[in-house]
DNA sequence: CCCACTACTTGACACAATGGAAAGTACTCA
DNA sequence: TGAGTACTTTCCATTGTGTCAAGTAGTGGG
């Protein structure tokens, strides 16, 4: 049984679907994230900074033709902290699979 | 591939929790849940009350020695709600088990 | 060189959500 | 009648999340 810690920064919704995406990938652009998410820069730029702050995520600016772009990793850390929350749901969760 | 909407109101911790340890079984009391989830009877009877409003959970008083207790369970319309979301935690996590 | 533009970032503010503490309700038993 | 059980509701403080507007930093055009 893997380990699974639940994590509620990790949990809300916009940020769980954060890492998801970010889980996928080696590294995305953050505007491409937001428009996954479809929600505005402000909002994504805040849900950014408190995985940033958790040291859950990393951001790197790149410059480009048009001035420069944010793109966006999980940290070793973020990647361990957002396994061990999925595992956490799935223990949660999977109960229900086997009803009594 | 199965159906699944992202449903807000189950997701919350607590709500989330609530759901899965009733989709597991028929009916539960209020007393177990709550030691399940550790929180005060006021926390639990907030967040029962909503899940009812959203016809999610019914519950029923049934007379003991003691006085009464509560006996929860889902509804169906809990209970697809509840199958749904989770369908939609799959999806939205399984990316991270196909990296690129 | 100044202005517009891109791509975020931050601050001010509003409002909904969550939780603890304590009072309230309903019922039973001694 | 008074105590105890099992919630329920209210009051209040804190935190979370979002909008909107203004701020920042770098680039290209006139």
């Amino acid at each position: 049984m893997p380990k699974g810690k639940f994590d509620e920064l990790i949990h809300a919704p916009n940020r769980l679907k954060i890492c998801a995406l970010l889980a996928a990938v080696k590294e995305s652009e953050f505007r491409v994230i937001r428009e996954e998410l479809d929600v505005s820069d402000s909002v994504l730029s805040k849900q950014i900074k408190l995985l940033e702050e958790a040291n859950y995520v990393q951001s790197r600016k790149v410059n480009v033709i048009t001035g420069k772009v944010t793109w966006l990793s999980l940290t070793k850390t973020g990647r361990k902290a957002f396994s061990e929350h999925i595992n956490e749901l799935q223990r949660i969760t999977e109960l229900s699979k086997n009803p009594l």
